[in-house]
Formats: C-alpha cells, sequence, structure tokens
DNA sequence: CAGTTATATAACAAATAGATTATATAATTG
DNA sequence: CAATTATATAATCTATTTGTTATATAACTG
C-alpha cells in the first residue's frame, strides 16, 4: 500500500488538515482557502495539490475557479489500515483482561 | 490538537508502518525489530523514538532490553479526527443522495 | 482587445527527515 | 573485572518539505 505513504504524510500537516476541516462545512475555492490563512496563495495551491496527491481532495474545473471538495475514498482506506491496529490492541486488551482475570482468585 | 502531527507524520513512513504491523503480532525488543529490516539499528531506534513520541508505541526497560509493544490510546485519538471527515463524508453522500433522488422524477 | 481575477509553476532558501558510521552507556556473563 | 550484548546518541550527508517571490496561463469583464 504505497499510496499510505502519501495519505498519512498529507495528514501530517497542520494546514493541510485545517484545510480538510474547511471542505468538511462544504466545497471551497483556492481563493476561499487561502483567504482565512496566513499563508500565500502559492503555498495553499502546493498543500492542495498534496491533498489532491494523497487522494483526499478532488477538485472540477469551473470557469477559472477549482471548487475542492473531500474526497469519498480516502477515509475508507485508512481506516482499513487503522483497523489492524484496532484488532491488535483490543487482542492485547483481551489477553490483559484474561490475566488480571486470572490473577484475581491469588489475591 | 498538536499531538496529530506527531502521529500522522509517524504513520507516513513504511518502515514505521511496518514496526507497528510487527508489533499487532505482540511485544519486542529493539534487536528483534531491526532484525527483517535491511537497515542498521541506530536507524531503527530513530523510528521507535518517534514512534514513542507519537505515543503510538511503549517501552518498558527489562535488563538492558527495551521491549515494545503497541499503545492503546493512540488508535482511539486518529479515529476521533477522522470521525470529523467520515462524518462531513457521509453528509456529502445524503445531500448527493437527496439530489440524486429529486432528479429522478424529471428523467 | 486590455485589464483583472483565479490558479499554477519555477526558482530558491531554510528547516526537517532519514540513513550511515562511530562511539557511549549500561546490564549480563564468564 | 573483562568481554559481550542491547540500546542510545552524535556527527554527518543527502533528499524532501515548506515557505517565499516572481512569473505564467487561462478565463472573465468592460
Amino acid at each position: 500500500m504505497a499510496n499510505l505513504d502519501a495519505t498519512f504524510s498529507a495528514l501530517a500537516d497542520p494546514t493541510r488538515r485545517a484545510i480538510l476541516a474547511r471542505l468538511a462545512l462544504g466545497e471551497a475555492t483556492v481563493m476561499e482557502l487561502v483567504e482565512p490563512f496566513d499563508m500565500t496563495q502559492p503555498a495553499i495551491s502546493r498543500h492542495l495539490k498534496v491533498l489532491v496527491n494523497a487522494g483526499l481532495v478532488v477538485q472540477r474545473v469551473e470557469g477559472t475557479k477549482r471548487p475542492c471538495r473531500l474526497a469519498p475514498t480516502a477515509v475508507a482506506e485508512i481506516d482499513q489500515w487503522l483497523g489492524m491496529l484496532r484488532r491488535a490492541l483490543e487482542t492485547n486488551y483481551d489477553r490483559l483482561d484474561g490475566v488480571l482475570a486470572a490473577m484475581k482468585p491469588e489475591k
């Protein structure tokens, strides 16, 4: 899963997470995304490129504007991988519960 | 949530994800984690440091060894943030479903 | 068509990441 | 206690990331 590299490193930047949070409220153009940040337009355009490459954001063309929105597939992919960790942690807890349960009688 | 930076960038590296996958199978010492990789021990120690700082891995001291295991809290924290995206995507889909439903009669 | 608006790209500087080798530290073992 | 084992840290190199300014492109507007 080479794409997890791109996805997780896209999520590692706070500006990009803020962009995603903004897009969670609904579609926005590049300039609308620039506005709330203390950062230049090229910087935001580069962040968007990272998010698009990671499959987290999709852009459509509307005249000279590029309205952006959240992509549907990415979160599922992340979840799939995290599921592995989740299951492992649950199993460890189960084991720990077992250990604790086994210890109780001795007390 | 400043810690999400550390968490997501820890997950962005394939070696570190492989380490987590290994730890999902159970506890391992540093040298046991080094073994399957074509990489030096200091490199793995550094990766582990990143994972520990991100709260994804915990180490205990056992003589000269440092057995590592998955930390329980981290995944929940990631899930919490992803939940925001999940909800947003569901909402978008609901909206899209609504739009499609509204369009159908016109066809 | 000239000017403006929306966005992308190039060139560059500073900071960070990831690996290596060499070395330090601390516990174990003979 | 000397040698070994397990791990960490420092110095160093290279590549990547993130921001900037300057500029290009392409569509709208009067």
